[in-house]
DNA sequence: TTACTAACGTGCAAATTTGCAATACTGTAA
DNA sequence: TTACAGTATTGCAAATTTGCACGTTAGTAA
């Protein structure tokens, strides 16, 4: 989990409480990246300090983010989106793992609810390694996730389990989604590397990435 | 790094300097190790009842190691053995991705100094699972290290210019390395939890993980 | 409205972790 | 031996992080 005990995730979205609880996150982020983006070293910027500015105690901050890291980038807890889910299927034809690959990106970006602008993002992390690092770590947590889905769509699938008898549908998960998340922690780093895109040029990119990892793996 | 400030790795290693260091460090992972034994949450397990059994201050704990549980593991910081780094050799033929795989686990066997029986050892992961996960993180120091040997032998490799010119010998190897270790992590997990193994076992699950690899990304 | 429950915010205490500076120790070369 | 340089060990202080317990507040059902 990226995101902190992160008060209960609250049932209706529109609820007094869910939009008070969604002001303290989005203060606490912004107070947290205008922090990193005016000093130095990101030592130097004290959750007390952050926490001060959003108007919370040092304590409550904790219940929202997992670390300084995490409030900068303005990352929560991975979930995949319903229609995302949906829209996965095993089937004849097709690269699997490609498509994983896809899946986690998509995730990943929902995983994502930073309120400054990709330049300033891409600003900040260059300034700071450590939030580069973070940012990566993330991909571990959504990997969690993207298995158990993968697994469960494996086992239900009457295409699968006639042709993959040998293994179960939840190492061959494991293997699909490690591979996967590789080639899209290789692909991370020239999609965050320039500023103004799409989602179409970080597709391409991904894709371009596959073009690598086959020609790597298939020799 | 997984491993400590370390101070300064020593020149001579007969030296009265460097024996008298292994000896603290040993005694370190020791405490750790039999304190994370005989405790039923590793929380419990604190840095100062080590570092007092160790007979050192709880600051110079954190000279050895970097956390309690590289103490318990006996990780400390990887590095390439000189032959193993001469054994490997890119040449037509042979699949390079698993010769890196195999590269990792070597590697990664030497960056384990541990103490304790593989019995033991694999006790102590069951019980306290902060412990196998630090161990899975252990893979990605080693693998910036490998990454680092892998450009530089693509780089002075006369058949591999010869043959991939569109992609950069740091942008190849590091995709390499990233899948190799990716299969190698996957095949951990049987590796160790089978405590009385041999290291041609560990190869044969190695290779084993390789085929499931082939079956998913060949398809 | 009232009363109940779950969620939230907070203070406090303990443990982990790091930087810095002072002190002690080891190996070496004069 | 003595002096010197480089390492090691340590104490101290500050920051991070977590668990626990307490009081408050918001949603809900009677």
């Amino acid at each position: 989990m990226t995101a902190a005990t992160q008060p209960e995730a609250a049932g209706d979205p529109n609820s007094h409480r869910a939009r008070k609880r969604a002001r303290t996150w989005t203060a606490i982020h912004l107070a947290a990246a205008e922090a990193a983006a005016t000093h130095d070293r990101l030592a130097d910027v004290t959750i007390e300090a952050v926490a001060e500015k959003a108007e919370i105690s040092p304590r409550t901050f904790f219940n929202y983010f997992r670390s300084k890291e995490d409030a900068v980038l303005g990352l929560r807890g991975a979930v995949i989106d319903r229609d995302v889910a949906a829209g996965f299927v095993v089937e004849p034809g097709g690269d699997l793992v490609e498509k994983v690959a896809f899946l986690l990106l998509a995730v990943f970006r929902t995983s994502n609810h930073r309120q400054i602008s990709q330049q300033h993002y891409v600003e900040l992390m260059d300034r700071h390694p450590e939030l580069a690092r973070k940012r990566f770590q993330h991909v571990d947590d959504v990997e969690a996730l993207v298995t158990k889905l993968v697994t469960d769509k494996l086992a239900e699938s009457e295409h699968w389990r006639a042709t993959h008898a040998e293994h179960s549908a939840e190492d061959t998960a494991r293997m699909i989604v490690t591979v996967a998340a590789a080639v899209m922690r290789m692909a991370m780093r020239p999609i965050l590397a320039h500023p103004g895109q799409t989602e179409a040029d970080a597709d391409a990119i991904l894709h371009r990435t596959f073009a690598l990892f086959r020609e790597v793996t298939h020799s």
